[in-house]
DNA sequence: CCTTGACTATGGAGTCGCTCCAGGGTTTTC
DNA sequence: GAAAACCCTGGAGCGACTCCATAGTCAAGG
């Protein structure tokens, strides 16, 4: 199987593929005389793991790990647990500042409701506004606020 | 006001600074005998506002583009509606997507009540099945599922 | 036999938004 | 006068790809 039809099967691009390989992700796999990379059906389930993982957005330096692990069943799989609860909270982290960040944007938007001149412009008057600390539908009385805060998302 | 200082001001750093500056954000200020930077008060309100946009999470070219109609008031603010549009759509589907992704690692973190052995993990069986398209928790009914479906984030 | 087109290879650069570093010069403080 | 703090430039690094130029390989059609 050569590069290409394991890109179709798996439905991973080629250049990713072989960015794998560099990554270290997958092994090297043996190469036809005119040098073509010939796959092995245990690349194919191998790389339908990785696509699998990428999926639920594990980063790659834990996928490697997850491999390792399936490579020795033996193992003890306590570290899985733990990979897994790591980007749990790393999607709910993230989860929440994105919900806080949609409030601030739909309050933006809020802001103008007839397209008109810039300088009359809601939007940008709550921008600028926000820029220079004062009050405004993205910082919120609870928040810091002010022109030197951290509110970063 | 050099470069450190209104770093201290904003909060942003002094190497995003330079940053914004190679990008086109802020213009290339004047410079002192040594060579320093050196800011007005209209620097610092610029950058606040870009500050504040990058708060929003809204990338570098759009907030180019919000300050020059910034700079143009005259200009029609439609431009500024679709921006914070496109941005708000954006927000929304990364979102939906997160929230898809938690209840999937929510299903994948049930699997394995007890640490054991790493082949008997309900986890990593899960991960390679699924990568081998049998049902799991993550591809639904619903879902197109299979190996080669396109359920990227 | 030759061309066309699809496929593959390599190495390197570009994306985004920073962040860090080396190796220097300058200013402030003790 | 020395140490600390500040500033400069240019370049590399991050994550996870993506795209490109250039070149070699192979099968089908005329």
């Amino acid at each position: 199987m050569r590069i290409g039809e394991l890109a179709r099967t798996t439905g991973v691009e080629v250049d990713t593929i072989r960015y794998y390989e560099r990554a270290g992700l997958l092994s090297a796999p043996k190469r036809s005389d005119n040098g073509y990379r010939t796959y092995a059906p245990g690349d194919l389930a191998r790389l339908a793991f990785i696509r699998h993982c990428r999926a639920l957005d594990i980063p790659l330096a834990d996928i490697q790990r997850l491999l390792s692990i399936v490579d020795s069943p033996e193992s003890d799989c306590g570290e899985i647990n733990h990979l897994v609860d790591l980007n749990l909270a790393r999607v709910r982290a993230r989860l929440a500042s994105m919900q806080a960040l949609e409030q601030q944007l739909m309050a933006l938007r809020g802001q103008c409701a007839t397209p008109d001149k810039a300088s009359a412009c809601g939007i940008l008057h709550e921008l600028v506004a926000a820029a220079q600390g004062e009050a405004c539908a993205c910082h919120r009385p609870a928040d810091t606020g002010a022109t030197s805060d951290g509110a970063r998302p």
